[in-house]
DNA sequence: CAACTCCGACAGTTGACGCTAACGTTCGTC
DNA sequence: GACGAACGTTAGCGTCAACTGTCGGAGTTG
């Protein structure tokens, strides 16, 4: 795949800086059981209505939240789209992490042994 | 369940907040193909080695990075076990949130079609 | 022991982020 | 049309983190 694209960085970018905060991932467990309104959310914590939205509006830029409008209220939910980007991100670096690893362990072991370790750039 | 951690609360932040700087993952990224020294992964940026070394701090300190001695120079790379956490924390949250929209999803369907919803909450 | 290299630690500055308070907007009701 | 409710938005403030420059410690070399 294309690990390339600004775009993909972006939006992992994104999702990573809004998870990073403790508040939005509390948030963010509230809407993934049910679809709440943000006063209910506000009233979930000890905070101001102010700092809620705010934190649903990151959320929201983030691609991690859907919103919903209910004549005054608005209704809002996890969105799983939003984890897909990130949860590739992590795949992939544990993957190439594990490969690393292993190989240099390997290597090392080779150079303990007897010392013919090939491609030690 | 051992979702209530603490501990595991606490790592997966530490995790995240250090994920969360887009210097930090491109460092992470660099030592997860190869093992590399602190200078090396410097020269790698447009900041200073004094930065570099904070962030190598940031990483090691929230699991993500393995160092190792080498004469004058420490070798680091990506340390996968530090992504476990984070994850789990993934995976968790995508699957109550898929759950989450497939129930209300049918659930606004039962109501727009005939409104014999069985009460699925 | 002296000189050099590599690297982390400390103090200071600047930019970003989260929180609060006041206001504007949209929707529902009388 | 007027009033009230729910929510988002803006401006201001405080705090935390990232970046820089300088210094000191650990290790190799002559």
């Amino acid at each position: 795949m294309s690990g390339d694209d600004p775009r993909a960085e972006q939006a992992t970018d994104d999702a990573l800086r809004a998870l990073a905060e403790p508040r939005r991932r509390a948030i963010l467990r509230l809407v993934a059981d049910a679809e709440l309104p943000a006063g209910q959310i506000a009233e979930a914590f000890d905070v101001t209505r102010t700092a809620i939205s705010q934190h649903l509006s990151v959320l929201k830029n983030a691609g991690l939240l859907h919103e919903r409008r209910d004549g005054t209220r608005r209704l809002y939910r996890a969105r799983a789209e939003g984890l897909a980007g990130l949860q590739a991100f992590l795949d992939q670096m544990w993957a190439t992490s594990l490969q690393t690893a292993a190989r240099l362990v390997e290597a090392e072991r080779g150079v303990t042994d007897g010392g013919h370790a090939d491609a030690a750039g």
